[in-house]
DNA sequence: AAAACTAACTAACAATTGTTAGTTTTGAGG
DNA sequence: CCTCAAAACTAACAATTGTTAGTTAGTTTT
């Protein structure tokens, strides 16, 4: 079940061409012309232009689950969860940076792997919410309404994709310290 | 100069339609269809598709600019500039959260008006950046990588859109403060 | 050497795209 | 009732879309 490498480079090169002008505006031919090759030949590889997003999308879905389920089910602070979250996505932005544009803003052409997605997507969000309302409880987190910080947090994290690749030469440490310390402290003194 | 209501009907309809699957995913019939009208009907009302989506997104950027302008300008401190820009952000979304979407997602589609959309955003930016260096030297925001803050407070107004329409009463005073507290005063304690 | 497999190709398809041209309907004001 | 412009229509277009069929050349396995 090892996906060839030529099937892998299809669905990076198509990443790439996703973030720039979105699932539906890249054609099979475009992405052939960046592979070299013309369009009838992708079907070697692939089963569809919807097999490509649903490769790209699921595949880093699946891993923002498994990594939230590993987070919520330490035994850390409330505050260090969230932290972990952050570094949780400063880590696969920086690995996928072009597929979580797709994850963003593509999902919705998943069409048969829809449900599958948001029924991931839902789970994550709700283990975030729980994670903030816990906090609360605890003391560890301020008293404000928790929707608008998953809101809030969330938002930030999703875009990160936007703003990884044009820094230069991406220190995690740093990005991670500065992320945490912005979103999680606030900035007025 | 006025547009006449039809025009604006079709801007209406369209930017739902382009919230719920982006402008290239969108045919003139789709939109003819909502408008109980054929396709060739429209282009009695508008010049092209393209028309649509520069007077969706022109008028959002136009008015965010605007906006930002009069709030640097004024003579109140840092802060309160700062919960001024997070009210613009939920004014103009509450008013537009349809176009919003295409703000967000499909300015790369503007072709012929790329260019001045790319100068008002960056100008939008920049005056956000300047408002985070000037409080940090004010000692009113916390000494941290300004661009960091920028990105991350702006990640989260602009995905406003995503956000607001699911709430069903939308009590502006209460997430306005809300979100100044999160986004300014942070989330632990 | 024969057979099978891989991965490219050419050619074509039916459907859909944005848009134009030309024509008819509509409705308000004279 | 007539006029005339606004706004709808039908029909069609050339281009582009994702995809399939059938073929070919090169490599691997038997």
């Amino acid at each position: 079940m090892k996906k060839s490498l030529r099937k892998q480079e299809i669905v990076n090169k198509a990443e790439i061409l996703f973030k720039e002008k979105g699932y539906s505006a890249v054609t099979m031919r475009d992405i052939a012309t960046v592979m070299g090759m013309k369009a009838a030949s992708l079907y070697n590889h692939i089963k569809s232009k919807q097999e490509i997003l649903s490769l790209i999308i699921l595949s880093l879905a699946e891993e923002f689950t498994s990594g939230m389920e590993t987070i919520v089910s330490s035994d850390k602070t409330t505050v260090e969860k969230l932290q972990d979250v952050i570094s949780l996505h400063v880590q696969i932005t920086i690995n996928h940076p072009n597929g979580m544009a797709s994850l963003n803003s593509d999902w919705m052409h998943l069409e048969e792997k829809l449900d599958y997605y948001l029924e991931l997507r839902d789970g994550y969000e709700e283990n975030f919410r729980q994670l903030i309302i816990a906090g609360i409880k605890n003391k560890e987190v301020a008293v404000v309404n928790p929707e608008v910080v998953v809101f809030s947090i969330l938002s930030t994290l999703r875009s990160l994709y936007l703003w990884i690749p044009k820094k230069e030469d991406v220190n995690i440490k740093d990005l991670d310290a500065d992320l945490s310390k912005v979103l999680l402290g606030g900035v007025i003194l």
